[in-house]
DNA sequence: GCCAACGTTGGC
DNA sequence: GCCAACGTTGGC
């Protein structure tokens, strides 16, 4: 079997560790868990292009700041349960990769000019977001991976 | 259809 | 705790 790169695409999933950690992600094992209560159209979008097996980092909004792991998709997109009825909002299911080896900060980011066009520095506030092959390789170097 | 008011997110 | 950025709501 071999890879087709280009169909892979990169994510980023932003939490506030206080209510769901990368940790919690860990605890919870390989089954995968859902990421629900995106509300916004943008992410909803992001959401609905994922694809099994397609890879995110996941990030620490408000304490920590900083990407700590990767995540993997386990199921594409479905209706968010806990949306009310005719709502759009659709949730996958995710489960921990593995973590990276040094946290990658948003400082560091900032302070990479090849990254200074990754959304979380142009579009801080959403919480599902598209990461470039390009930007992904990079952070993952940063952050202690071959 | 415009835009002011308001609520939320998230960095600082 | 503050506030900038941004999305949504609702009056007109």
């Amino acid at each position: 079997m071999r890879y087709i790169i280009s169909l892979m695409n990169y994510w980023l999933f932003k939490s506030e560790p206080s209510v769901w950690s990368w940790d919690m992600q860990v605890a919870a094992g390989s089954k995968g868990t859902r990421w629900d209560g995106v509300r916004n159209h943008v992410a909803k979008q992001n959401l609905k292009a994922m694809h099994v097996g397609d890879l995110g980092f996941f990030y620490h909004s408000n304490e920590g700041k900083d990407i700590v792991g990767i995540a993997e998709i386990t199921r594409e997109h479905y209706p968010d349960p806990s949306a009310a009825t005719g709502e759009p909002w659709v949730v996958v299911d995710i489960k921990a990769k593995g973590p990276l080896p040094k946290p990658v900060s948003l400082a560091a980011i900032k302070a990479e000019p090849k990254l200074a066009k990754m959304s979380l520095v142009t579009s801080a506030r959403l919480s599902v977001q598209p990461v470039t092959a390009a930007e992904w390789k990079i952070i993952c170097r940063m952050g202690g991976l071959a």
